[in-house]
DNA sequence: TGCGGAGGTTACCTAAAAGTTACTGGTAAA
DNA sequence: TTTACCAGTAACTTTTAGGTAACCTCCGCA
């Protein structure tokens, strides 16, 4: 069986932990490298273990596997090993993670201008009218 | 000065801790009940704090406090406070936590689809094509 | 024979998030 | 005069996510 999510999060599903259906959505982007993943893979196209890496010097190897191995689990990310001289492994979106992918856009384009303005804030005199 | 981030996530910013702007929106949507007090707020209005506790019956009074703050600090939700006899606060969304609302949308409509997709996936017999 | 590159695992540690419990203060109703 | 309601705070514990460092394998090559 391929999995397509992760037993922990199955479970929260079947036990009803959830309060809404939108946490399955946060449970599966949660996570500090992920939509950053998420997002290289989905507009950028496949990349391999090691591409990762150079893409985030500050990720540690084991940390970039971990948060690889629960997208995989959640069904949004696809490995696939080609059994070569030394391996290599690549990385890509699945079909619906290709889905998750509005959201991810969105989320870069809400971040961008939310840190425009708070740049602007942070250099432009504040008014004390509100509080 | 009425606060338009945490703390901690300005400094995030200036220092370049952040990878990309998504995370900015991850941080603030991040968070075991945020996402469904904004759904809430920005669905149904105004809520009061006693409110929010009968709609979440398992969240700690402490722990909503908690999340409204943070909400609060990242500038996405407005307390009130009415000076009244029973003290009476409400919370709502500010114009800035409006626009947050099509990604929580979105998210929610992910995440219904994923678990209905997912619920029948555990009711019918699996195919082994792939994997 | 022993190094290096690719990807992976394990054991262990730390920090941050979540949660529990017990307290405050004011008033209104029992 | 005691209890309950409403919102909040402080002290403390537990859980989980993130991170470090050391190890492994397979092969090819110097």
């Amino acid at each position: 069986m391929s999995e397509t999510l992760r037993e922990e999060i199955r479970q929260k599903i079947l036990k009803g932990d959830y309060n809404c259906e939108k946490e399955l959505t946060l449970s599966i982007i949660s996570g500090k490298w992920k939509i950053v993943i998420l997002w290289h893979l989905g507009v950028e196209g496949p990349h391999r273990f090691s591409e990762l890496q150079r893409l985030f010097p500050k990720i540690s190897h084991k940390i970039l596997t971990n948060q690889l191995r629960e997208l995989i689990e959640d069904g949004v990310v696809h490995r696939e090993v080609f059994p070569e001289v030394p391996p290599k492994v690549e990385y890509s979106m699945t079909e619906l993670g290709m889905t998750l992918q509005p959201i991810v856009e969105m989320m870069y384009e809400w971040g961008k201008k939310r840190i425009k303005q708070i740049k602007q804030d942070i250099h432009s005199p504040k008014r004390e009218t509100d509080n």
